[in-house]
DNA sequence: CCGGTGCAATGATCCAGGTCAATGCTGTTA
DNA sequence: TAACAGCATTGACCTGGATCATTGCACCGG
């Protein structure tokens, strides 16, 4: 049975919802992540009437924002920081669906629970809406639905590439492809030679999004780092040196 | 490196994209999936309109409809049958991402091609929109775009579940979980012991789409069999004796 | 400067599920 | 009613990645 090391995080120490910094918004107008996220479907005179639905927040790392199975009360949009979406199995075993970052919505829910939880990997800020707040703005601004609805197509997109990852793929293939994600996410789809990434999760998380153990996720790494395909820095950071090597393996195209 | 015993099918004898049989549809108002669909957003009078941007299509068992990375010129309605959605990598290995049947959408893509293919299993009735045609309905009609929102969400948390079952779950639990999951298309959530089920997937499907071989679905199967969980009927037919305990090992909670 | 705490890397061993190879079963054509 | 074709099952064996155990390496507080 496979498991996942992370498990004793949430069994061992388990963590409160704790919601360290809450203000009012008064002005998305001037909201730093204007240009990306629902908002940017919205005109100014519009944003007016958003404001007065939002509430600002901000979550330190580590704690978790929504617990998985809670009531789905609240939407929210990422606007700093990265957030790792999850689902768990009763033993521990856990499985993180994705990493969201600014720009990005966050609460679509069938039923009226959130089918997953939501944990800060470093500080996180949010831009939270009530329910029937979220849906009134809805019912009043077609364009914002539109742009949920491109986002959730967006999603559903990436969902069907991760199923093939984990149904699929071998563990050098889904480390490559995590780090060919992360140039994509960094530099478009301009990538140079000896691109440099640094992401702030740690290998225990690389290691429940791909679906391996942090030692296999450890020695693949060390692996590619043989191969010359890239070099392992101080930090979290990752130079690649062949970005084109490193999508053929992604790809599932080379050994 | 995981492989699919299914890859001889696309590479040995490709399947040409033959579209069988295909008839104006004059009246959506009686069609069969009326209360499925994104067609039951709408009333009488726009399905009249709809039927003018609808066309009625049959696809016989084992041909693509839709080719992976083609250009996502339509939309679909599945009115019959069952059909697989899958992404295959450039070996042949394939990861199947979902099973759609009667009432679901089909055709939803970011970029301007589909990041997915589909494949009739049996007979499939299809009702095909051209996408500008489409984007005109949604124009006018916001409750089938709020329709495509909420199937998407939908799609979105069976997607995320799927990824638990790839990531993290053993042979046991995926077969488990596919089993339990068929019992609830048919049941609902009253599932009653006993509870017979029948599906048209060869082995090969359910392997694909559980991330395992055809030989670890079988064996498994015989597992369940012989632990007294299930009766192998004739044709694809199984009983399912204890749906509680199937459930239990499905969810993880059971060894 | 030292001891501690929390990742990350590496080594040794194990095993769930993959691979390879028969064998069975069922329906279909002749 | 035989012969074939296309799954499905079962067995024997192998291996990629999991598990278990140790060591290394920062960064922090005292």
């Amino acid at each position: 049975m496979p498991s996942s090391l992370t498990a004793e995080n949430t069994a061992g120490r388990p963590r409160r919802l704790v919601i360290a910094g809450m203000e009012g918004c008064t002005n998305c107008a001037i909201c730093e992540v204007r240009a990306h996220g629902v908002c940017s479907a919205l005109r100014d005179d519009e944003l007016e009437r958003l404001a007065r639905a939002a509430v600002r927040m901000t979550v330190p790392p580590g704690h978790i924002f929504i617990e998985e199975g809670s009531r789905a009360t609240d939407f929210f949009n990422v606007t700093g920081g990265t957030v790792k979406l999850f689902k768990s199995l009763p033993d521990g075993r856990r499985q993180i669906t994705g990493f969201v970052s600014v720009g990005h919505f966050l609460g679509l829910a069938v039923s009226d629970r959130y089918a997953f939880g939501a944990e800060a990997i470093d500080q996180v800020k949010l831009c939270r809406f009530s329910r029937p707040k979220l849906e009134g703005m809805i019912e009043e601004f077609p364009r914002m639905e539109r742009r949920l609805l491109a986002e959730a197509a967006n999603e559903l997109v990436t969902a069907q590439d991760q199923m093939l990852l984990l149904g699929r793929k071998t563990a050098r293939e889904r480390v490559a492809s995590f780090l060919y994600g992360q140039l994509e996410n960094h530099y478009g789809d301009a990538i140079p030679p000896n691109a440099q990434i640094s992401f702030p999760m740690t290998r225990a998380d690389i290691a429940d999004f791909l679906g391996l153990t942090v030692e296999t996720v450890s020695r693949t790494l060390s692996g590619l780092r043989k191969d010359g395909l890239v070099t392992l820095n101080a930090g979290h950071g990752i130079t690649v040196i062949s970005p084109v090597r490193l999508e053929a393996i992604a790809r599932g195209g080379e050994s």
